[in-house]
DNA sequence: CGAAACTTGTCAATCATTGACAAATTTAAC
DNA sequence: GTTAAATTTGTCAATGATTGACAAGTTTCG
């Protein structure tokens, strides 16, 4: 799975047989604006995620590395950060998980 | 380099004999609010890298190297993405570059 | 103690995001 | 081609988050 979130998303609706309108109602969401995130005009909202989950029966992990994934991409291509940024952003991960254990 | 983006411009600030009020001024920013930035308390606001490079003599890539990165660290340590979070941004990186070159 | 450095609290102003709806365009069935 | 449904695009007020600014507090250190 490589694509943004925006065609992640129109993909599980369409293999799914939905209309922007019956997901957006779904997600509790106008479907102008679905529309607009499937084609990465808006942000999709993280507080959706578990519905989302819940529509797809997904597992809400595996989502939160799609969506998060996503947000990082977009931030380091707009930026072009190089991929080094990763590897910083694990080390200072781990360093904020220890910093509340210690 | 593990620490937040906060610690690391203390670091610099504080090793080149520097007050809040100096850098602060340097960076056209209040001193009050560097200093919450030091701390972790607000967010550096990106605009201001090239300035921080300047006045450190840093290069500018490795600074966004540690600036993004602390973002997407926050990010994931708040909503306790799993690394792989991280594999994915790559790909998905990539997969932006490869969209707008074809 | 006294002064400089630093931290914390607060709030209006600014800026970005969102929900909502209208209008335009595309798609697909007939 | 006509029509209806689906999708996309444009817009804007409302909401929410971020920022700048400044006052007041605390810490540090001579």
């Amino acid at each position: 799975m490589k694509a943004t979130f925006g065609e992640y998303i129109k993909k599980l609706r369409t293999d799914n047989g939905l209309t922007l309108t019956q997901l957006a109602f779904r997600l509790d969401l106008d479907s102008a604006n679905l529309s607009k995130i499937e084609n990465g005009k808006r942000e999709f909202d993280e507080k959706r995620l578990t519905k989302l989950a819940i529509v797809f029966s997904l597992d809400i992990e595996r989502l939160k590395i799609e969506y998060f994934g996503d947000q990082f991409a977009k931030k380091m291509y707009a930026y072009n950060c190089p991929t080094e940024t990763l590897v910083v952003a694990e080390e200072k991960v781990n360093y904020l998980k220890n910093m509340n254990t210690k």
